[in-house]
DNA sequence: CGAGTCCTTGAAATGGATCAAACGCTGTGG
DNA sequence: CCACAGCGTTTGATCCATTTCAAGGACTCG
């Protein structure tokens, strides 16, 4: 997350600005749709929008940041780097979810959060969004919502992407991106053999043989734009019929 | 967690008793540690400490409890019961924990929580909880820091259990016990290969072997009373030179 | 003492890992 | 415009860790 400004910047070709949320488009879903005008007098540093390519990095674990990231659009990997100097991904976040929630508690980032699809986030340092939930309650129950969220993220990797035989898992991770990405507009996106390999506890290669065969039986499908397409029902059948 | 008065009452053999948080014996590790005497005028329902015997379950999955569940001694399996009828462990809690957190959010329990041990806990109503919240920020911090730690639990659940061969992850599993169980006297307490079996996704069967095997090699010594010790250093070389 | 519960052990079958090589993109520079 | 480098993916052949199936053993409790 390295440098920022509090004023409205540039960096590259990408677009870095304040923001008034009052007028977020996808406000409903975000999170602050739960404030009244008047409770943004209270931000004492300014949330800044920015946007994140395909396979940069939003923060990166150790780092003190400070600041929690609110996802408008895209789809997130966060990764936990293991002392053997493997990586593990421990979540996938897509819109309306919030990380790095940890600087809440003034503590480093746990893991590394990169984008897999182009994102577009807001980053709220943490002080103002502490103090904006000292005033109103109701954001004080959507932050933790929002721990319980990321909660259920991660018992949903533990039940449904490292249990039963790697064909149930990965029938079910598509359907997991299928969930995250329904936010988007046409189809979710797909992520690397590698990235799959590591959500589901397997090879790079078994991935991409369960993978590949799921493509040839028309249970999933390539879309261009890095996206695709499945078939839900015969996903679905796939993991009760093997367990 | 059934029927409960908020008065003193007895269930059984086990005492359950409204509680004088001011004078808890292990305070400085409590939730409540960051109160003063006066905060607890607002507590609106009382707090009740109860003793779960081994193998009780402490809540279950989808039952609208309304309590937060603050662990003094014991060791507690929270495990998530999957459609195909499985039981899946998603994560192993002593002295210190608090469990049940959805409570605040005004969900059903999102897994069944079981005493591993003999488990003294006291059981907080989510309305009283959030009272003391809303006054306290020094408590509401504190409350964060168990959302997160739940979150770490299931991380190191992700990236200890369920990563590496069977040999690694089952050693893994054992020191963790033993953090766990630092805290208690003595030694930690010895779970069944079933549960075992749970945490790092393999067989009994399998698991029961390569415990076997541990004990072989005098990495883990059974202790009687269900305690245990084990070989941190054996442990630790067990892990790296498998991967 | 017998039933239940949990743990151990063996032998055979297999799913996934490993090792190794080729393939097919996409962007780059001659 | 083509050749090539780089990167991710596919595929094959072999090997082995773990599962599966099956049976026996140990401990506890009524």
């Amino acid at each position: 997350m390295s440098h920022r400004t509090d004023s409205v910047i540039c960096r590259d070709d990408q677009r870095v600005r304040r923001v008034d949320c009052r007028h977020c488009a996808v406000r409903h879903m975000m999170m602050f749709s739960v404030l009244e005008a008047g409770d943004f007098d209270h931000v004492l540093r300014p949330i800044v929008n920015t946007v994140f390519r395909k396979g940069e990095a939003i923060y990166r674990q150790g780092e003190a940041g400070g600041q929690v990231v609110s996802v408008r659009r895209g789809l997130i990997k966060v990764v936990q780097l293991l002392p053997d100097g493997e990586q593990r991904i421990v979540r996938l976040l897509g819109p309306g979810a919030a990380l790095g929630l940890e600087a809440l508690l003034d503590l480093p980032y746990a893991q590394t959060a990169m984008a897999l699809a182009d994102v577009d986030a807001c980053l709220i340092p943490a002080p103002s969004l502490l103090e904006l939930d000292r005033h109103n309650s109701a954001l004080h129950q959507r932050l933790m919502g929002y721990w319980n969220a990321h909660l259920e993220q991660a018992d949903r990797v533990i039940t449904e992407l490292n249990t039963g035989p790697l064909r149930a898992r990965v029938a079910r991770l598509v359907l997991l991106l299928g969930e995250i990405g329904a936010a988007e507009q046409g189809a979710p996106s797909i992520i690397t053999t590698e990235d799959i390999a590591s959500l589901v506890s397997s090879t790079q290669e078994s991935a991409s043989r369960v993978m590949a065969d799921f493509r040839r039986r028309g249970l999933v499908e390539r879309l261009p734009g890095g996206k695709f397409r499945y078939d839900d029902r015969a996903l679905r059948a796939e993991i009760s019929q093997t367990g």
